[in-house]
DNA sequence: TTGTTTGTTCAGTACGCACTGAATGAATTG
DNA sequence: CAATTCATTCAGTGCGTACTGAACAAACAA
């Protein structure tokens, strides 16, 4: 593997750590996928990435199950594989989306649970529930404009995307 | 404080932890100053939060540069007091703006670093661009439409930012 | 059946990081 | 000057959590 390609990923690594996306190996996972097109299987993943196979079976489903990731398999091969989904922002805007939804329950919540000597609190709460719904409502917009404009490009990178495996390097 | 308002501020800072926002006790302090938007001085809210001293000093200051807590003064006195800024959503949305920004550097420099026998990773990586200015755009005009709708309503809670203080219970 | 090859689970560990208490510094008062 | 009252800094600690190695389970082959 290439200097910059192992930088990138390392980088990547360190930033959905610290941006609290998730953990540094499933970082290093999803860079590693970004550059790489082809399903690899868990093995691989490890000995690539140089960790260990336990590690690597726990992010990939990790992955898998966020959506970022997919698992394929390939005729007489016991064996999964993964690569990247076909539509990992999907995915991702999902759980930003997920987060933000939660955050709307809870204002929502405690501003009717309030009792009524606190309701100076619980106008400010509402202007803060304003927020987030409006946030809510423009990320949906925002997830439907980018399908739209990939739709548009798509013809680019498309035939990439087999059911099945053939080869492997 | 309130059961109620002692939970919202419990869970608040349980998922800004969760969310990779910040830390667990800054979340607790959005939160308690999203109900309460009265300043408060160190020792108060080390003692509403059951704190130590040392943590609201630093929590505060963080919160501050975040730009979501701001900090304010009283004549005659020499503690510090703390509140929530006039607008912290704004700088909410420069948090995600800014890490957003990162990936995509980090995307863009690598693209223009790999080797000529890597295009086609450089090709899967140009997508991912993309999409990460895409983003950052729509961050933009996302955060421009809030402005402008909470300028049209803000007539409701005008009036509630007083440079120095008057008093406290 | 036994022996391989795979994926998963689990106890143990190591690491990072947020929080605390005590020391320090800075400003003010008597 | 010493004493007080505030904020900040820093070494130490505890806790959570992600990673590892080894045991386990399941599927298959011989």
């Amino acid at each position: 593997m290439n200097d910059v390609a192992r930088d990138f990923i390392e980088r990547m690594g360190l930033m959905a750590e610290r941006d609290g996306m998730f953990s540094r190996i499933a970082g290093r996972m999803l860079g590693f996928f970004m550059l790489d097109g082809k399903p690899h299987s868990l093995d691989d993943i490890a000995e690539q990435l140089q960790i260990s196979k336990a590690s690597a079976s726990t992010n990939a489903r990790f992955l898998e199950q966020m959506g970022v990731l997919e698992r394929c398999s390939s005729f007489g091969d016991r064996r999964d594989f993964y690569r990247l989904g076909d539509s990992p922002w999907e995915d991702l805007f999902d759980v930003a989306r997920h987060r933000m939804e939660n955050v709307l329950r809870l204002v929502d919540n405690t501003a009717s649970l309030l009792p009524d000597e606190m309701d100076i609190a619980r106008k400010r709460l509402q202007v803060w529930r304003e927020f987030y719904a409006f946030m809510l409502d423009e990320m949906d917009a925002q997830a439907e404009r980018w399908r739209q404009r990939l739709a548009r490009t798509s013809a680019v990178e498309a035939g990439s995307l087999p059911a099945a495996i053939s080869e492997r390097d």
